[in-house]
DNA sequence: GTTAGCACTCTTATGCAACGAGTGCTAATT
DNA sequence: AATTAGCACTCGTTGCATAAGAGTGCTAAC
């Protein structure tokens, strides 16, 4: 374990590359530290934390910058979360007082609220079926042929889609079918929907009308409407700003997974239980943001729905303030998704 | 008027410089060209062209580049749209050929392929009410004191917002007023929907239901969903594999653009005449992309709809190429949408 | 245990020369 | 009159050596 010497000047080092990304040297250290010693000490405590593996030196004759051990360390020890400021209070009560009403609405502007705050590129993730549960069904005829499927979940959320309808059904003859599923579904989990329809749905169908043959595939392309999860992104050009990412080559994995929503959906999804999470560089398995942390907040709102947050920037990221942000923004969130949903 | 050797000279330059990306000699040129002229000779053509505005020296004693003067006189009488290749034709067909089974899909699907073929930044535009006639308006209630409203285009487009219910309403009621609307506007032109509602629905509100003072405050959140206009992207990262655009100064304007969906809107949106536009460097109005050309095709379907895909690349771009698939895809775009809402 | 001093290392910036690609001009050729 | 060969000249690029600067590690003194 380190000393109290040593954690202090491994936080002024860390405190020092976050602001400024260049390598930090003892003089800077001793400078900047409150203690009165003189460069070589540092020097001296700085090689002991080099050696430890909590700072790295990019050449021989270079200052020293953080490992990602250090970073850990860091994160877990030295930093204190930074509140928020007067004018970031603003910002949010701005945003989230307009009248948010809906949901997809909320998601997206939290994106940009967040980046804007933080000024790293942020990823919002809302979990938007989870444990929602059916509200209605209906299908809106449009021709003979074709038709629109809603389904419209208890959180007001709406899924829709275009449905080709057999023609040996009349379009009055959907609609009924579609009044009956929804009497009949109504209330029930969707993920459950999902899973159980099948052997259940069938046997009620078979009862009420067994002359339909085409309406379970009916059925089928309703339910295929399957509550995608949707990825949000704010700021993606933030990540230009800092200095590692000034080539295309630093630039091009980044920029390239932040556009694929898929691998960007598996990269925030697991944590369980809310809370902040820091990933730093390599804790995270994707080789993309080998050169990026990631803080990932999780909210559970009404016990129900989770949201998750992603920040992402480079390893050199200001930690304390990020997670400030999001454990303030934990509030205005909570009750802006409650107002809409409720 | 550029005489015959010089066009073919000018459509030299201006191929080898999209290929390459590197200045054009006049040794280059004498050995691609197929008459047997000596550099010399070429020197003094290039150097005419140069003085007639349609050539460029990035200094003394480098090759030629193309103006954006000498690019659009390339792409109105030099260039053919090339046919696309028998490769190309299989991506466009395997993933049309998919059910696409709403029309998001297909606008999203084709910023992909645009993308991928293209190899350049693709920007879509779907006007998706334009002239769509209103299908269906509902309103399902949550709970007392909000509901989702749901309006339905015959396009087999749905809008969907969670609004606030009046405390004095009953959802029943609601639903009975959504009903009478639904019945009343069905058919009705959704812009025209937007401008003359208010007038016509105020009269008929009155009428069947004069005790709900609420109601107009209701029906005005309903039709505030206006039929947003969306615009997707696909592959916005192919930028970086442009030479021009190795820096994070000439980077940071287009992606910044790329982020910001209200220009691209108002980029894309401008031409009433279907047809392909060619828009090269500051031709286009938006500094941002001052160093970009752009290529857009707006296809009318059914003569209703209009679509529009936009293709942003460096001003040394592959007119002919993209061009030739743009037009080529035209036929399969037309006929995935039309599949889609027939 | 701390500090001062100094040699050493490594990176970055700078200047300079060599090189090469390409032009422009002139004179010769067709 | 048009074309071409030849040649001097320009300008950017590359390679290299040198100088400067920042920072370390080590030793010896405090």
């Amino acid at each position: 374990m380190l000393n109290e010497r040593e954690q202090s000047i491994l936080r002024l080092v860390v405190d020092d590359y976050i602001r400024s990304a260049e390598p930090v040297g003892s003089r800077t250290v001793s400078k900047r530290s409150t203690m009165q010693v003189s460069p070589a000490t540092i020097r001296n405590v700085m090689s002991d934390l080099e050696e430890m593996g909590y700072l790295e030196q990019p050449h021989t004759s270079a200052g020293r910058i953080p490992s990602e051990k250090g970073y850990r360390f860091y994160v877990d020890h030295l930093m204190m979360p930074v509140g928020i400021t007067r004018s970031d209070v603003a910002t949010v009560r701005e945003i989230f007082l307009q009248i948010m009403d809906q949901m997809e609405q909320v998601v997206q502007q939290t994106a940009q609220i967040v980046s804007s705050l933080t000024n790293y590129t942020s990823i919002v993730l809302g979990s938007l079926t989870e444990t929602a549960k059916l509200a209605h069904v209906d299908v809106i005829p449009l021709s003979e042929t074709s038709g629109v499927a809603l389904i419209v979940t208890d959180s007001g959320h709406v899924e829709n889609r275009v449905i080709s309808i057999p023609p040996e059904i009349s379009p009055a003859e959907v609609q009924k079918f579609a009044r009956i599923l929804s009497d009949k579904l109504k209330g029930t989990d969707m993920h459950r929907l999902k899973s159980e329809l099948f052997q259940e749905v069938q046997r009620e169908l078979t009862r009420y009308m067994d002359e339909f043959s085409g309406a379970m595939q009916l059925l089928n392309q309703i339910v295929k409407t399957d509550g995608e999860e949707r990825v949000y992104l704010g700021g993606t050009t933030k990540i230009l700003n800092q200095p590692e990412f000034q080539t295309v080559e630093k630039l091009r994995p980044v920029l390239d997974l932040l556009e694929n929503h898929d691998t960007l959906f598996h990269l925030l999804s697991p944590p369980d239980k809310p809370g902040v999470r820091v990933q730093i560089g390599h804790e995270n398995e994707l080789v993309e943001v080998r050169d990026c942390s990631l803080i990932t907040a999780t909210y559970a709102i009404d016990g129900r729905k989770t949201w998750t947050i992603g920040v992402l920037g480079p390893t050199r990221m200001e930690y304390a303030r990020v997670i400030g942000i999001l454990n303030y923004l934990n509030e205005g969130f909570s009750a802006a998704v409650s107002r809409v949903v409720k």
